[in-house]
Formats: structure tokens, sequence, C-alpha cells
DNA sequence: TTTAGTGCAAATGTTTTGCATCCAG
DNA sequence: CTGGATGCAAAACATTTGCACTAAA
């Protein structure tokens, strides 16, 4: 059962932040552009929101590479298929998905009961590549 | 450039223990095994091993939903596409590689240099479902 | 008023690092 | 011998938790 949640204005403020981006965010960037608009918010307080706001499906949370987490507005950057950048962490949608099929394989052999994927492909963004690498070898 | 290596015991302890698993492992679990052999190892050596390892591609590394780490020999369940309980966090490959189809229209679209994917598919086990919710509804 | 939510600090848990010592080559 | 590797402890991070206090409803 969920309890009754107030509209707090640091929930508030989080929220926009997720509604903002063009890509998801790590707790601590959502934290600093916070500290902006409320310089008292405490990064717990952050933390609770997203993991309350998760539980609600407000918002979707993944895991980078290094460890650290990172959540997206439902609806927006919501599914969990991107291509994220090794260099800068920037993050962009996967024009489709293609684990459903397979999926569905899974199902039918009955051996997982699949609730859950995620795909990411990791290389360098054009900006990044450009810095290391020219993409056009 | 790679520095000359030496073959310690702790080294072959740890490469010992990913080769026989049939799942890839965390630090810790790794870390546990070889206290058995090598009762005296430290937690840094093997995380310092493991680093090193997957520089030079003799090990593969990935990450779980709650940030923990983990490890697979190369050869053995080193692509990472997994099946992931989240009960008892056990790893089973994915039967195929969904990815490469889409990876390769990435790469012919030209803004994003892929170098590395990972697939995670979500879910219960056959047995952890089984305490839950049967897998045949 | 009532109590969910907050801020702050302390506690976790994982991974990294500094350094004196050790041992494989 | 020599310097790469180790063990130990401390440090660095991300994240969680306890608790008194604040503020939304």
């Amino acid at each position: 059962m969920l309890e009754k949640t107030r509209f707090t204005k640091q929930k508030q403020v989080i929220m926009g932040i997720l509604r903002q981006a063009d890509s998801p965010l790590t707790p601590s960037e959502i934290y600093e552009q916070a500290r902006a608009q409320q310089p008292s918010i405490a990064k717990s307080t952050v933390y609770r929101n997203l993991e309350s706001m998760q539980e609600r499906g407000e918002v979707v949370r993944g895991i980078l590479e290094n460890g650290e987490s990172f959540f997206a507005a439902a609806g927006e950057h919501a599914h969990r298929h991107y291509m994220i950048c090794k260099d800068c962490n920037k993050m962009q949608d996967l024009p489709e998905c293609p684990v459903e099929k397979l999926e569905k394989e899974i199902a039918e052999a009955g051996d997982f009961l699949v609730t859950d994927h995620v795909v990411q492909i990791y290389g360098y963004c054009r900006d990044c590549a450009k810095k290391h690498r020219p993409l056009d070898t």
C-alpha cells in the first residue's frame, strides 16, 4: 500500500530537473542542480526522493559501468536502452529495442521469468570521438 | 606498454577460481574463495589483480543493478549477455546476442563509435521463481 | 495538529590508495 | 639483487540510516 505523499518543494525541484534533462542524470548531478534552486537541500533527500519516485514508477533507474546509478523521468528516456559515451558519460536513447524477440523466446523456454532488461552500448559520441580517434578512419 | 607481470600465487588462485566458476563472480565472492586457498590474501590484491587482468583482456568485467561489479574469465562467460536472477543473483548466459545488427546500424549512422555493449535480462530463475510466484500461471 | 519529509551527521559497503615489506624473475 | 606485487590500514566514493526538527495537508 502506498502511503500518502506530500508535494514538498524538494520533490518538485527534483522532478523538474529530471523532466528538463535531455539525458539521464546521476544523483550527484541532480543534487548539484537542485542546490541551485534549493540551497539547503540534502543529498540524502535527493536519494530518498529518487528511491520513492522509482517505487512509484515516476522515474526509472539504471546503473553505469563505474557503479554510479542514474535516473530518468518516466516517459522521457525511461526505457533503459542507451548509447553511453565512455568519455563524457552522456547517454542517448537507442533507436529501437533489440531484445523483445529474445525475451519472448526465453519466456517460452520457461526456465526464466523475465521482468525487465537493460541494453547499453558503450563507445564515444561524435564530440568525444573527435578528441581521441576520428570517427572516420 | 604492458609492464612485465609476475606469476604470483595470488594471481594463479584468482584465475583458477574464475575459470572454474559456472557464473561470473563479484570481488567479494572471489576474495572469500581465494582465502580458502591463500588465507593471507588481501582484498586489495584481489581488486588489483582483477583490474590488471581486465586490462590485459584475461577477464571481463560487468556491473550488477546494486552497483557491485562482477568478473568472468575471458572465453568463459565473457560476452556480457546475461539473464540475472533478482533473487539469487546467479547469472546465465544469453543464448544469442541481439545487438549486433543494431550495433552495425549505429556504426553506419556515424554519430557514435561503438566499442562495446552489455545486455542484461532481469527476472527470476526457475528455482527462485518457485519460491515466489510460479513460472506457470 | 499530525506525521511524512527534511537536514545533518554518522554508518555502510565497495573500491582505491599509500607505504613498508616481500618475493618472482 | 630489483622492482613489481602483496598485506594492511587509511582514504575515497556512493549510498543508507538514525534522529531531532520542519512543514505540508
